[in-house]
DNA sequence: ACTCATTCTGAAAAATATTCTAATTACAAT
DNA sequence: ATTGTAATTAGAATATTTTTCAGAATGAGT
């Protein structure tokens, strides 16, 4: 789908505020409060916005101990790879799992309460798994810039 | 702060869908309205809740590469990790940062259109920043998982 | 039992989202 | 240039939602 100037400002104001109303938009953009209605329509009928969320501090909820885990599976074949990717999508402790290049094979953003939890997590759940390799853990000490929002101009 | 049962199965919920009207919430968990709105606002005003974002699809925004790149500096005095990060909070490729523990001193993850925008944005803003010794890019094959929604339940 | 603070309900008011009709614009084909 | 067509927009109406308000229920501490 096409974006033009004004869809991109729209997004951009969105992702950073999606509770931003029409009319402030709309005032913002110097365009009626029905053509961004309508722009905005079209962006989430097309799939451009895939979902309004809100973000939850992650301190303020008891999960202040983040880890990057990189993991190599022992075998490659289809039929482990995508059991393997099943699994790990289960765990609601693993934010964001990717498939990757170079000596490991995923990376995984987890997120738990303390250093304790990670070890349980660890031990009960993800080298429970079949087919795993080796892990190897990245603790975060300090979180330096995190945001959702694509810049688009 | 602190939360209670129902403080959470609204946080579940806007994390999923901050669209969500307080209609709807209210008859999904048996409360008034008001009670919802005001349970709500109290997790805004406490900073549970950090901000409402619309998420784009990356690849809908012409931005379908997405890196890791691991940062060792070539000193670690107190300023030049001021100055870097100051700097690296800038870089707009730059989705996330953090301080890590391990042999290399930073993750990013960086969302580009395609190798060749990474190309570019390494030689002309990432190997440009001061201090900075080596660098370590891993690339995105597919992304397996990828939610911000902390699991409360 | 009484007070204080918190959370709740239901109704009213204010603001916003959504729909509708018509006017305007953009643009391709002639 | 001009016609036709579709897409976009504006403004008014209607529908929903958010927000405010007053009063009732709840619970902890005295």
């Amino acid at each position: 789908m096409s974006l033009d100037e004004i869809d991109k400002k729209i997004l951009q104001k969105l992702q950073n505020d999606s509770k931003i109303t029409n009319k402030k938009l709309s005032s913002e953009l110097n365009l009626s409060v029905t053509a961004i209605f309508e722009r905005i329509k079209r962006l989430e009928r097309n799939r451009v916005i895939s979902r309004y969320v809100a973000l939850v501090k992650p301190a303020e909820v008891d999960r202040s101990f983040m880890v990057f885990c990189q993991i190599k599976l022992v075998q490659h074949s289809k039929n482990y790879v995508i059991k393997f990717e099943e699994e790990i999508i289960q765990l609601h402790e693993v934010l964001e799992c990717y498939h990757v290049s170079g000596e490991y094979d995923y990376i995984l953003k987890i997120l738990v309460k303390d250093m304790e939890a990670y070890r349980e997590f660890l031990l009960n759940k993800l080298t429970n798994l079949n087919h795993i390799g080796s892990t190897q853990s990245t603790f975060i000490i300090s979180p330096v810039k995190s945001t959702t929002a694509i810049d688009l101009l």
